[in-house]
DNA sequence: GTCTATATTTGGATAGAC
DNA sequence: GTCTATCCAAATATAGAC
């Protein structure tokens, strides 16, 4: 498994990853990630099983590197509230550099209705590692000023806050717009108020 | 067009319209409508154009369905507080009704990216008329005790309150469980406290 | 209107030469 | 590892008989 961003297999996974989550997976064909990634269709099956496993390495390496974004954005932030509020600040230029094709993960269900299926508990394990950096973040908050946010639920106050992020990408998507993610960090610091 | 649900043609809408919504447009093939409603392929072909526009004919009363059901529970509701309640208390039925495959328009939106797409419109058309139904429900509530609301703008209420909807049935499809959506009354009473 | 049979394209995946 | 050529199943859609 070579590292080399310039070699075959390199090219196919950068390929299929912006297919995938550009077009879906099921829209997006074996024959056009070859086309892409300029190799033999040989080639393919020489790096990859299937188009099912590769599906599976491009999620697993979106679940790191969004996982590790938000946790540097949660890091770098100077106050409680900063880091309360890193993962709203996020979702609109994420939005906008994405074209608002929404979240890969939430797409995937849509397309994958069997709960068993390998490719689902990767979203799975994206949504609940959010939801512990939110209840995270959040109880760091409410510690810091017991007196003002005391009377919150760091558990109840993560899932509204997640439930609002992912409402947000979905009509974001919808509607093809970035208005339905422009008040999030407003919203979920109601949350908290 | 004939509304005989015996007909070939409404056996053909039925089982195109479940499997439309519970795997998704692009994993549901022709070959399993026709069997599913017992028809011959020609006989598809002789009421539906293409699959697409059997798509279209499915989402468009989907969208009708839907919009007349929460119409018909805000007026029941006795209360303008009741009335502004009544979407957030229907999605749990709903979800767990429809074995939480979430909003038909959401999964296609993920599956199809071309926002162009007709199927991609009535999406549109049914969240904006969701955005009306609850900024109306809203505005009617503010009115009914400005002391206590009149501080609130309902346009900005109703979009919170639409992607906390959004957001809720998502996550309840992609970890094919209730929970995400449990407590969206109350989140969404919250967003007028 | 409904049937069987088929046309045509595209899907994912392999074989065998080099 | 990479290539061309191919296999087989499934996709949407159509033709022609009854």
């Amino acid at each position: 498994m070579s590292v080399d961003p310039s070699s075959a297999r390199s090219r196919i996974l950068l390929a299929a990853s912006d297919l995938f989550y550009e077009q879906g997976f099921k829209a997006t064909g074996v024959n056009e990630i070859i086309k892409r990634a300029s190799v033999a269709k040989a080639t393919f099956y020489a790096h990859f099983e299937s188009k099912d496993l590769l599906c599976h390495e491009y999620l697993s390496n979106r679940e790191r590197l969004e996982i590790t974004e938000i946790k540097q954005s949660i890091d770098v932030a100077a106050t409680p509230l900063g880091k309360y509020l890193a993962l709203a600040r996020l979702i609109e230029p994420y939005v906008a550099a994405t074209s608002h094709r929404g979240c890969g993960f939430l797409n995937l269900a849509a397309e994958i209705p069997d709960i068993e299926n390998p490719l689902r508990k990767i979203g799975i394990e994206h949504y609940n590692s959010l939801l512990q950096l939110l209840t995270d973040a959040t109880e760091e908050l409410v510690a810091s000023d017991v007196s003002k946010y005391g009377h919150l639920s760091s558990g109840k106050v993560a899932i509204k806050y997640l439930t609002l992020i992912a409402g947000g990408m979905a009509l974001s998507e919808v509607y093809g717009e970035q208005w339905p993610v422009a008040g999030l960090p407003e919203a979920v610091l109601e949350l908290v108020s």
